[in-house]
DNA sequence: TGGCATTAGTTTCATACGAAACTATTATCT
DNA sequence: AGATAATAGTTTCGTATGAAACTAATGCCA
């Protein structure tokens, strides 16, 4: 493995794709979700949004759907929509705020706790297979840096801090 | 920064969202990503598949829309439209390959090396500031991690060792 | 109280995506 | 050579995406 571009722009003017890093996160991204996406596709016929939307609920109880926005890093159409097939899928339960109406406020239903239940160890199951490749430093390290990382691009992001979408 | 749940499968059942490292690099990658594309996309009208393909011939100077497959984590699919709306806009050559007649050889048109030479150093410049938010020994533990992690990654990816896609 | 700005959430619309099917050409095997 | 398999690349088709527009309810301020 050369030493990698690492010293700021230098080398100037030749890029590498494959050592480019906003390339290397994204083809890593998108092999992690494809690994990660099919347990939830084949065995609950969940999409990564509305599983997303499942953890959120299975861990803090009831929310909004705007709650969710707010810890998802997804968009409100986003989040509509899975909560509009949870719903109708009877994983989840949506009741209207009586203190506001505009909103909803959604939790579990039965099948929904089933479900979170049985994928919540698959899911770190896989993760921990992935960080099986790094020492325990390595994971700390990739903790930190993630971190680091999301704060910075963060800043160089437009509004949208988003979410999926296109890569490089 | 509480430590991480990083000793395997310990903590068992309880999956919190946001420290799920799939999750995390999803979010990372989609946010470079869109920092990244809005310089492709406002100044240039190119979409992140054209960049990558305009990329490798940059790079490598006559390739074939396989070749590029191959080079760029991205399917085929993806790849033929990105080559069509290249050499559309006047980009990017393609001439058949006289030895082969399924293949066409692709090379950047004038338009397109001039695009080429002006986004690289844009692009690598958004890189540095990326990793500005590192110290060189971090990024030098970045370099290896995502390096790591592609490996094991691609392990546990179905076939398609897939590029974009749905993240967590 | 009335009116204007906000917020919650949904719908519309144009675009991107990729699996699978398809066309055309080349490779391989007998 | 003739048939079958494999490869290059395109098209089809159903689905996902998100910006922008929209509906409905609430907040704010004079």
């Amino acid at each position: 493995m050369p030493s990698p571009r690492t010293e700021t722009a230098e080398q100037v003017s030749s890029l590498i794709l494959e050592r480019f890093v906003p390339y290397r996160l994204s083809v890593l991204s998108n092999t992690v979700s494809r690994a990660i996406a099919r347990i939830y596709a084949e065995r609950f016929d969940l999409t990564i949004p509305e599983w997303r939307v499942m953890a959120q609920l299975g861990r803090h109880g009831r929310l909004s759907a705007s709650d969710i926005v707010g810890l998802t890093a997804m968009d409100k159409v986003r989040v509509s929509r899975a909560v509009a097939r949870l719903v109708a899928s009877g994983r989840v339960v949506a009741v209207p705020d009586e203190t506001d109406r505009r909103r909803q406020l959604l939790t579990l239903a039965a099948a929904g706790r089933r479900i979170y239940r049985e994928i919540v160890p698959l899911a770190l199951e896989r993760e921990a297979r992935l960080l099986d490749a790094l020492e325990p430093e390595e994971r700390r390290a990739l903790d930190r840096l993630l971190a680091k990382l999301q704060g910075q691009a963060a800043k160089l992001a437009p509004k949208t801090a988003g979410e999926d979408g296109e890569p490089d």
